[in-house]
DNA sequence: ATTGACCTATGTCTAAGACATAGGTGTAGC
DNA sequence: GCTACACCTATGTCTTAGACATAGGTCAAT
């Protein structure tokens, strides 16, 4: 198979199969004549291992290191869940992160509901945003 | 000013401001003997906003377009209520993938905790992410 | 003048692919 | 066989918003 029909197979994208290919994720053939990649049935197996790993938030670096582990017949168990442990914190981080800046924005654009348009002056650029509560003060204006 | 007083100022990194001056949405003066660059009251005046519009979700690129705007003497204003509207419909889309992806974490966490660690063998990589109900399957398994 | 702590500008690197492009494949028509 | 032409491929470059590394500059104390 080529690539785009094992993309197509794990609905992915060619790119994506060329990326992992590129980064020796996965390894198919080539042939010598064209350069193009030929993908075997392990192959794809592989890939469907690493669109799995990737729907968890493991990393494509974390699954290198998975998939050494394995390939050096020690258990990649203690590894996966010690990795995912660490993938989830930094996943709650960013959904905090996420929940306050949609927060600001959704403030931000209710408080500019009621606020018309306003032509620049050399001391401003926009004072909606200036003017939104961020308390962004640079504490030296004189 | 040089840079690391400006940043601190600010609350923002040194390599931050640098690297706002080098895609010049900051343009201080450079000392032509050491080339070290000399804010201004105004470059400063001009940082706070570029930190208070990133604060809302703008990337700089929105923020070039919003300043340019306002040194061509024009309302920014339609354009900053076009762009917030468009960046809070990626930021809700962003969140629900990363609800979901919270999701599919937590959920695997607490399916491998009942299961044991195993060794791969040369069909399998790791057991548990393999397992774990994504229905990631190749539909063509013979 | 020399040290040494701190600072600076510049170049490079990051994640995970998307995009652009030059060239290859393969089928249909002649 | 040859030519179109639609589709496919490998490769190189680009993306975000800074972080990091490093060679060199500053400045106060010696
Ligand atoms: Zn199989
Ligand atoms: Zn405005
Ligand atoms: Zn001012
Ligand atoms: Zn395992």
């Amino acid at each position: 198979m080529r690539v785009k029909e094992v993309a197509e197979r794990l609905g992915v994208t060619a790119d994506t199969v060329r990326f992992y290919t590129r980064i020796r994720l996965l390894n198919p053939n080539t042939n010598p004549h064209n350069q193009y990649k030929e993908y075997s049935h392990a192959d794809v197996e592989r890939l469907k291992f690493v669109v799995a790993a990737r729907s968890l938030g493991f990393t494509v670096e974390d699954i290198s290191t998975i998939i050494a582990k394995a390939e050096d017949h020690q258990s990649p168990c203690p590894t996966v869940r010690q990795i995912i442990e660490k993938r989830l914190e930094e996943t709650e981080r960013q959904f905090q992160d996420l929940i306050a800046l949609r927060a600001r924005m959704s403030a931000a654009i209710a408080q500019w509901e009621d606020t018309p348009d306003r032509v620049p002056n050399g001391h401003m650029i926009c004072h909606m945003i200036e003017s939104f509560a961020g308390g962004f003060s640079d504490d030296t204006e004189k």
